[in-house]
RNA sequence: GCCCGGGUGGUGAAAUUGGUAUACACAUCGGACUUAAAAUCCGACGCUGGGUUAAACCGGCAUACCGGUUCAAGUCCGGUCCCGGGCACCA
């Protein structure tokens, strides 16, 4: 290669623009399939086209571009796509803020942001992009619902969902602040309405044991994942409820009660079903409590305005589980008794609001000695607590709840009749047994996991393809008939879905009749859009199938990249998808993702100001108002002398702002900092270098400012460097093949350069360490001390032609290994460099550097002593050195002499090749 | 509240997975270059005690806190506090 002149100075705006220009004549990018060859899909999650890119997205799409590159220099076929999750809320809010509508603010932000994306610098293939929000994406959405229809995993039933009374509207959980709509402030009301579900459920089992088979996923997500599908093995049974004769009471009237748990219309149950996992302490059962919306305590409240009241205000306030979990336990009795179906107590029934309706029954047995909430619960009302689980060694009595109480593993059963003396398991077994020879229960499995509601009430996401027949009912539309189409300019006001007032969108012919009929204006929830969108990358110009034969050859996705946030939701529900386009016979594979990595997430302080809160009560908007968040660079700071915080405020008012703690980056909190400004300061290098040398990819990041100048003086200090060695790099590498440098086993001849070389490939073999464990930050560490090694060896005065030839070629080597190591992560000035140097036209085609075990080779060792256990002296022994001899040395050191002088040696601890423990 | 992570100098962090705690940087301070500044280069830099004109040097204590296991703990075990993520309609 001949090589070019550099220029003097680091430019990144110069040579950026020229390395991507290069990459583009050359189609570097562009994926193809190739049988044969090792392939690389490297997925970072797509982005929500909310603006601009936020700090988080450069993190992810730089940890993802190089893993790409990276693997690329190894010799895979890679393929890196990019596409724009592109429905969701925040465009029908920038709408309602703006008058834009959802549709062309969100092309607008897609065309940004790709510019922005691109001006990183990333190994995109751009001939695969999507955007769910176009009619050739969101048809399969469409499809594959009709598919699951079709089977049963898609159905109708109602679901609770947050209702604004004054805007009369669904909100979303996060517009409900403090139990108040963010718009109107009014209190939020729970409503009951139908929706459309994804039976999740019937995968729990397989999506639960699968996790097993995903060695390359973190195992904090599996944990998260298995806890959050809940398998839970357990008694489901039920208490026998004997009405009293019809007549005089209040809850006289069968013919008056609803229907329970699937027993007749209009008649009273005759059973309280329950689920425990503690089947072992069903003697100490001394009340029940049912779910404010269980019908036995709707039955009840029908002659009890108290506990009307009660369930009404249950029945208020948000449908959070975070919410539902904190709030202060409250019951009211129904004055329903129910039998004990083991002892034939009669037991009281109760509403309690810590009770979930949508696990289990929506009804728990009362075991307040060995449950944490059934005491506090009991204990509030004054219901008995009896003992039947004996801890060995533990203490019971009921002054305050105690950890052991609960202790299964360790317990005996006590006061328990029969049961006395029985383990867990053997009691749960008998008691189950019980239960069984009388007909009112069994051992079950329940699951936590709960099926996938999909419907949303939002005008900008995927139509439900359904047609209302006054007929024939709920209609499917026709496949011939697929995409519904979305109208794009519709301006959503805040008041519920505009497709409602669309008589275009709304009507149609009924595919089964013909009669008039109206679509579903529902639409779908935006998961759906992102559980599949990796397998449409594999064949994204595809006009007539969801999939085809490329799925086979690209997936699985190799490598997946993204926030740590995403770790259930979203990826529970791709991997459902996943096994349900396999049971289609869509796609051939199991589970979509085989390897992941979840990105920490990046930080930022929260600064707001908050509204005065209208007095309870109040529903109207007068005084409420919702939270205004400021972007930290629109406030001050001040500080006292000592660099403590005095106070913060807004610099547009000068008045004060309230700090909401660290969080993440987002929008809604308004806390994000523009990675553009960085990107046009400093170029994509430093923004890419900073990132990634910050903190380790699965670490949160806490934002701040310094650190990057450090970032852009190592790449000016690498440029110079660079340029100062060019000649003496030209000269080696005259006529050179590309990359070939040093053979394997070559031994400087002077001792000097067989330290520099033995430096240069011990932090190579450390690097290569750290690309594998994706630790980057310590893989730019390590090309720092490469460039500080190099630097200082280059400007050391060589004592002859002879040894001036070999430290030319070491700095060739030297320079070659630090450029291949940091091409992944700062891709345009390695370009530069390494065809401005001659090494080569393409650093991406080099071969990775390997390191070669000659050069590490050493005949000394250096050992570390200790006294008891406390650094005393440090001795070099030959390799060779046996145990005895390094005994005898390390006794003999001077620094361990001082210190066991006139004590007795106990022990000599020695750990081969590190350190020798001296124990007095 | 429940589930999952994290806490190491003034700051971001490192520690080859139980074996020399603080690599590599940032900030700061000092020096060189310059008429000056910026840039660049060189040096110092956990806390604390002894020591000396100043050094060299010699100790002790430090990985959120308390306790345990071990010859040896940032790393393993038990408990506590604080911070972050998720909790099913934000994406």
């Amino acid at each position: 290669m001949q090589s070019a002149t550099l220029e003097f100075k680091y430019n990144a705006h110069d040579i950026e623009p020229k390395a991507r220009a290069w990459w583009n004549d050359n189609h570097s990018f562009r994926a193809v399939e190739a049988p044969g060859k090792r392939k690389y899909y490297c997925l970072s999650m797509f982005p929500y086209p909310s603006g601009k890119l936020h700090m988080g997205h450069v993190r992810n799409y730089t940890i993802g571009d190089a893993l790409s590159r990276y693997h690329r220099m190894r010799g895979y076929n890679v393929m890196q796509p990019m596409g724009w999750d592109a429905f969701g809320l925040p465009a029908e809010n920038a709408a309602m803020a703006n008058g834009v509508p959802p549709a062309k603010w969100t092309y607008d932000n897609i065309a940004y942001m790709k510019k922005q994306l691109q001006s990183l610098g990333f190994a995109i293939d751009w001939e695969r992009e999507l955007a769910t929000c176009k009619p050739d994406y969101y048809r399969w959405n469409q499809w594959l619902f009709l598919r699951m229809l079709e089977k049963g995993l898609v159905y109708k039933k109602t679901g609770t969902v947050n209702w604004d009374p004054v805007d009369q509207t669904v909100l979303a959980n996060e517009q409900v602040i403090d139990g108040r709509g963010w718009r109107t402030g009014a209190l939020v009301e729970k409503r009951e309405i139908p929706m459309y579900y994804m039976a999740i459920t019937k995968y729990a089992d397989e999506l639960l044991g699968a996790l097993d088979t995903l060695p390359g996923w973190p195992e904090r997500v599996k944990t998260m994942q298995a806890n959050w599908i809940g398998k839970s093995f357990g008694v489901r049974f039920a208490f026998p409820i004997e009405w009293p004769a019809a007549g005089g009471s209040a809850l006289s009237s069968p013919a008056r009660g609803g229907g329970v748990g699937g027993g007749g219309d209009n008649a009273l149950p005759d059973k309280l079903w329950v689920f425990t996992t503690r089947a072992d302490t069903i003697m100490g059962v001394t009340f029940c409590a049912v779910a404010a919306e269980h019908p036995l305590a709707a039955h009840a409240a029908k002659n009890n305005p108290k506990l009307a009241a009660f369930i009404d205000e249950c029945k208020r306030g948000s449908v959070i589980e975070a919410d539902m979990a904190t709030m202060e336990k409250k019951g009211l009795p129904t004055g329903i008794s129910v039998t004990h179906p083991l002892t034939g107590e009669q037991i009281e029934v109760w509403v309690g609001n810590y009770v979930l309706m949508s696990y289990g029954d929506g009804a728990v047995m009362g075991v307040p000695a060995h449950d944490e909430r059934d005491f506090h619960f009991a204990k509030q009302y004054g219901l008995p607590i009896k003992q039947v689980i004996d801890i060995a060694g533990k203490p019971f009595n009921l002054d305050g709840w105690q950890e052991s109480y609960a202790d299964k593993e360790n317990g005996v059963c006590v006061h328990s009749g029969q049961y006395d003396g029985l383990r867990y398991m053997e009691a749960v077994d008998a008691v189950a047994a019980a239960l069984k020879a009388k007909d009112l229960g069994e051992k079950q499995v329940m699951w936590r996991l709960r099926d996938w509601g999909i419907s949303r009430q939002r005008y900008w996401g995927t139509p439900i393809p359904l047609i209302h027949c006054g007929d024939c009912g709920v209609v499917p539309v026709p496949d011939d008939q697929l995409p519904v189409v979305l109208p794009e300019d519709c301006v959503p006001d805040g008041t519920g879905n505009p497709l409602n007032k669309r008589a275009d969108f709304l009507d149609c012919r009924c595919p089964q009749c013909g009669k008039q009929a109206k679509r579903e204006t529902d639409t779908m929830d935006t998961f759906v859009d992102s559980s599949w969108y990796y397998t449409r990358f594999a064949c994204a110009d595809q006009k007539n199938s969801m999939v085809d034969a490329r799925v086979k050859y690209w997936l699985p996705v190799d490598q997946y990249i993204g926030g740590i946030e995403h770790a259930i939701l979203h990826l529970l529900y791709s991997r459902f998808w996943t096994k349900v386009m396999r049971d289609l016979g869509l796609v051939t594979l199991d589970e979509p993702f085989a390897n992941l990595l979840t990105q920490g997430m990046v930080l930022n302080e929260i600064f707001f100001r908050k509204p005065a809160i209208p007095p309870a009560g109040a529903t109207g908007a007068a005084g409420g108002g919702r939270i205004v968040y400021y972007n930290p660079t629109e406030v001050d700071i001040t500080v006292d002398a000592s660099g403590k915080r005095t106070g913060v405020t807004l610099r547009a008012d000068g008045q004060p702002v309230e700090s909401g703690g660290i969080g993440t980056m987002s929008k809604s909190k308004n806390n994000g900092v523009d990675p553009q400004s960085l990107i046009e300061e400093y170029g994509a290098d430093t923004a890419r270098l900073f990132m990634m040398f910050a903190s380790p990819p699965e670490q949160t990041l806490d934002w701040s400012d310094s650190g990057v100048e450090g970032a852009s003086r190592f790449l000016k200090r690498l440029w110079s460097y660079a340029y100062d060695q060019q000649g003496d790099i030209a000269q080696v590498l005259q006529g050179k093949a590309d990359g070939v440098l040093v053979a394997d086993g070559w031994k400087p001849g002077v001792a000097a350069h067989a330290d520099f070389r033995r430096e240069i490939h011990s932090v190579l073999k450390q690097a290569d360490f750290d690309f594998a464990k994706f630790q980057f930050n310590t893989v730019v560490s390590a090309a720092m001390k490469i460039l500080n090694a190099a630097t200082a060896f280059a400007a050391t005065k060589a004592a002859g032609d002879t040894e001036r030839a070999e430290q030319r070629l070491l700095i060739t080597e030297a320079t070659g290994i630090l450029l291949r190591i940091l091409a992944p992560i700062t891709p345009h000035i390695t370009h530069a460099l390494w065809q401005g140097l001659g090494y080569g036209k393409d650093i991406l085609a080099a071969p990775w550097p390997q390191a070669d075990a000659a050069a590490l080779d050493t005949d000394e060792i250096e050992l570390v002593v200790q006294v008891n256990g406390k650094l005393r002296g440090s001795l070099r022994v030959a390799k060779s050195a046996d145990r005895a001899e390094i005994e005898k040395l390390a006794l003999a050191n001077a620094g361990v002499q001082k210190h066991i002088a006139g004590q007795t040696v106990k022990k000599v601890v020695v750990v081969p090749g590190r350190l020798i423990n001296v124990v007095v």
